[in-house]
DNA sequence: TTAAAATGATAGTAAAACTATCATAAATAA
DNA sequence: TTATTTATGATAGTTTTACTATCATTTTAA
């Protein structure tokens, strides 16, 4: 049996929606492919138009602009990862063993889903990792907040923030640890590969290390006592 | 006595030095300013020469393009907010004291700096937390490193990891704890405002509160024991 | 005081970020 | 089946951004 998962996203995201038609699915292959190549600076509806052999109008009748496709992406990316951590946390009881399996689907390189054809999730997991945060470091991020822009990032702080009150139900900060290791998941796996000088992981460029880091940093603040 | 404190700038950054005359001095008052109150996004070298009364090229004269006038002006933070933390933790024997210190430094509002006429604090600040990250969230990374752009910020991620070290010196994670205080004193604020579901400080938004959050976090952490 | 350097004024270009129009092809409903 | 809506393709055009170039004038430094 093969599985389909759609996630659901939401609508005032496009203008026409994308995974409705196989024009739709093109455009969101295609642009996590150059946004991942060139970064999103260098990203153009023309060019993502040429790369896929439709006009530059064709990509603007399913996004208004690059900045709500680049949202579109991020929040198709945190829905993803919702859906993965409630599937691999499944029927584990231990809140703890929970929360550490959580830490490493955040921090871990993915690999591409097969499930989901016009999506490369690894390729997806660069540009979070890369683009992310200019999702909402912008001057709209209020009116996008009003659109629910950025409900799938905050429903997966929630998940995150309540795995950590079952952990310790007096820990203070649950929510802010919790982008805490959200953003830290990201950040320190660029850093390590860019600015090496601001990790503990530049020699030997792991990931498990990150994990670690990550691992020490929650479970320290959230041991009871 | 008056005292001008001048921080030593990369002049990788610009083509003639923006400190050096009247013009470059409103161009880093103005483009901070706008930046600011516009973003970076609708930031152009256009309206920065109307805001100043010069003509664009004037503003291309000393810097190449945007983004570098923006990594100049995040560099010219992290320099100043260095030499604060030494000014303000000089002669403070005891490291536990020191890094509360800094954590408060990091995530404070900045006052207007009397000292330097041409450049507010205070906006500054606020750029350095909206802004901040795209100095390094670029395809550019690997070559601006090479040319030192980060420096400012790799030295003021030493500078704490050290302190951090000083409180354990066992403690395995000195600089990628060092860089998560630094960016989360930023994202905690931003969140806090803007998404406040990602926090835990939504209700009362006071600063003291993220302090009170990094504290917790980096003490828990580098415990011994 | 003279040469060099900085600024101002103006012009121009290539690309980005759209919007508009119309013809055609594909899907769908009557 | 035909009629009609809907999606796409092809083409063109506009405004803004991100620059570069030139030359005259003013300011500064030797």
């Amino acid at each position: 049996m093969k599985v389909h998962l759609q996630i659901e996203m939401n609508d005032s995201l496009y203008l026409r929606n994308p995974e409705g038609s196989e024009l739709g699915k093109k455009i969101l292959k295609h642009s996590i492919e150059l946004i991942h190549k060139n970064g999103f600076e260098a990203f153009t509806f023309k060019r993502l138009a040429e790369d896929i052999g439709t006009t530059e109008a064709g990509a603007y009748r399913y996004f208004e602009n690059k900045h709500k496709l680049l949202v579109y992406l991020i929040s198709w990316y945190w829905g993803w990862l919702e859906f993965q951590i409630s599937y691999h946390t499944n029927n584990i009881k231990d809140p703890i063993v929970k929360l550490k399996k959580v830490i490493k689907l955040l921090a871990s390189t993915i690999e591409d889903d097969e499930q989901t054809t016009y999506v490369n999730e690894a390729s997806l997991y660069q540009i979070v990792i890369s683009e992310g945060s200019k999702a909402y470091l912008t001057k709209q991020v209020g009116e996008d907040n009003k659109l629910h822009f950025f409900k799938p990032y905050k429903d997966l702080c929630a998940v995150v923030g309540n795995i950590i009150l079952e952990c310790n139900s007096k820990y203070k900060y649950p929510k802010s640890l919790s982008s805490t290791i959200i953003e830290m998941a990201h950040f320190q796996n660029f850093f390590m590969i860019h600015l090496p000088a601001l990790t503990d992981f530049g020699k030997n460029k792991e990931e498990s290390e990150i994990i670690a880091f990550l691992d020490d940093l929650v479970f320290s603040s959230i041991k009871k006592g």
